[in-house]
RNA sequence: CGGGGUGUAGCGCAGUUGGCAGCGCACCGCGUUUGGGACGCGGGGGUCGGCGGUUCAAGUCCGCCCACCCCGACCA
């Protein structure tokens, strides 16, 4: 096990990030490069995201299914900025069992395609609409620059892939979806996301609209934590995805598709984490609470472990852990469990059932100030709910704060350069691919979203000083 | 693909003039410890990235190859 200190997030964030993946067991470096193996902590911070957006899922009406993971090479190619967009990133099979193939296999980067030609198989009438599908699986990207659950050549995500009758339909659908991760990233995640829509540059390669959810991480850099496509016929045109209407009129479908992967995990080690380690909300948390008994010798250990398998027991309606180990100090569990992000420890030893309590110590909070004691007790399990709601809450509102102090309005071009590089500028922009293009070159920023909740307004492009009506995020990004 | 770098125990590294393969952490055993990262003693673990060459002798010198890392280019 390895005591050193982690790198702190000030002298090297990006070393801050990978030690402290490696350390806290969320995953490891595959054989080979780029790719991860999920670890079971990982895994179980993942099947508890995925856990909550299964649910809000089912709840907006979609069902879960599988489509393959091989896509015949001509597929892809039916969709001109599809391939252009994922051409360069394909992982291609070109032989299956000894044999030359007939035609190459791509191992999916994204499944509009596959799923766009099934449906063109299910549906011909407008009674079959809306068809409402999701999957969980992974994709693969041939990425050249790879980053522990950022960007990895292999990722998990769910996919939903919707088909509608109207364009007014499919939009509705795609701007639900965003609400839906809104509302996962906020009040789940405690990650503070800003929605909007991508600009033409920053989209899908194959949508019409591309809307996303944007974060900020702890060194201000932006990420793009989940994103949801109006599609237009696009894909309906290119795979035939036809039906008739009520007045029997052959017409395309208009789709949507919609994806959030494990580079979420990402955002909450970079949202919440500090130079401790992880610091997990306590609704995603594998463990929320950690139990550490604390004894002397054997008289103490004969009267501590029974109280502390007690309150294991009485706290059974949370994700519980009692730490019995008899090889390591109280103290190298405070530092463990702290670094994997447990977002609540509770101490118990011979002082704390002399006075009837036991001591809590809140991970977000560091140091004294974030204990306090609680009576043993009938109410214990309630109390404990309470803590861990305070601790959600806090959570969201350091996250919301930290985001707000670097988000900055320059009043010019000057003041903008300087602030992308410690924030996010906000600013009116005419919508000018050479205006992105000219930030980009100068500062290394690009336009993340054009935020959903603006009015219309009357302003001067930052850039160029052409007149623009909305305002747009410019941050250097993941 | 261009520039730079690194490959020696699970991890981090040392290895002098070519001459027995080492150190720290981790791991295993025993004992003492245990309220903020304990300590002692004992122990296990090696294709020195690969192939070839020079030599009595190669981790060390030479050649070729491979992998990975950093910067750039590229990129949901």
């Amino acid at each position: 096990m390895n005591t050193d200190k982690l790198p702190t997030r000030s002298e090297n964030y990006s070393e801050w990030y990978n030690q402290l993946i490696l350390r806290s067991e969320l995953a490891d470096y595959a054989p080979v490069r780029g790719c991860m193996v999920v670890r079971p902590y990982g895994w179980a911070l993942w099947e508890n995201i995925q856990g909550a957006l299964d649910k809000r899922f089912k709840e907006t009406g979609h069902s879960n299914a599988a489509f393959p993971l091989f896509i015949p090479m001509s597929f892809l190619e039916k969709e001109k900025e599809h391939v252009e967009g994922f051409s360069p990133e394909l992982a291609i099979v070109t032989i299956g069992g000894g044999e030359k193939l007939e035609e190459p296999l791509v191992v999916r980067p994204t499944s509009e395609t596959i799923i766009g030609y099934m449906y063109s198989k299910w549906i011909k009438s407008y009674r079959d609409l809306p068809v409402l599908i999701n999957q969980w699986g992974n994709v693969v990207r041939w990425e050249m620059r790879t980053r522990l659950f950022l960007r990895t050549l292999e990722f998990y995500w769910q996919e939903g892939h919707t088909a509608h009758a109207t364009a007014e339909e499919a939009v509705d659908e795609t701007v639900r979806m965003l609400n839906v991760y809104t509302d996962f990233a906020v009040n789940e995640a405690a990650v503070p996301v800003i929605p909007g829509r991508k600009s033409e540059t920053e989209k899908f390669a194959g949508a019409s609209d591309s809307y996303t959810i944007e974060a900020m991480m702890g060194d201000t850099r932006a990420l793009q934590a989940g994103t949801s496509h109006f599609l237009g016929q696009n894909f309906a045109k290119a795979f035939d995805i036809q039906f008739l209407d009520p007045g029997n009129q052959l017409q395309h479908c208009w789709t949507t598709s919609w994806g959030l992967s494990t580079r979420f995990i990402g955002a909450i080690i970079m949202t919440h984490g500090d130079d401790q380690g992880l610091v997990l909300p306590p609704r995603l948390a594998p463990i929320q609470v950690v139990i550490v008994p604390i004894f002397r010798n054997d008289d103490e250990q004969a009267k501590v472990m029974p109280v502390a398998e007690a309150l294991n027991r009485q706290l059974s309606q949370f994700r519980v852990k009692l730490d019995t180990r008899s090889e390591v100090t109280p103290g190298f569990k405070f530092n463990d469990w702290e670094m994997r992000g447990v977002p609540l420890r509770i101490e118990i030893g011979p002082k704390d059932i002399d006075n009837g309590v036991v001591t809590v110590a809140r991970r977000h909070t560091p140091g004294k100030a974030g204990k306090s004691t609680l009576p043993l007790g009938d109410e214990i399990a309630a109390q404990v709910q309470a803590v861990l709601d305070e601790i959600q809450a806090a959570m969201l509102e350091k996250a919301r704060n930290f985001r707000d102090a670097h988000i900055h309005e320059p009043k010019d071009y000057e003041e903008m350069k300087q602030i992308v590089q410690d924030g996010w500028a906000l600013a009116y922009w005419c919508g000018r691919t050479e205006c992105e293009a000219r930030v980009k070159e100068d500062t290394k920023a690009t336009t993340r979203c054009i935020p959903l909740d603006q009015p219309e307004g009357q302003g001067e492009c930052i850039v160029c000083g052409q007149p623009a009506k909305k305002k747009v995020y410019f941050a250097r990004a993941y």
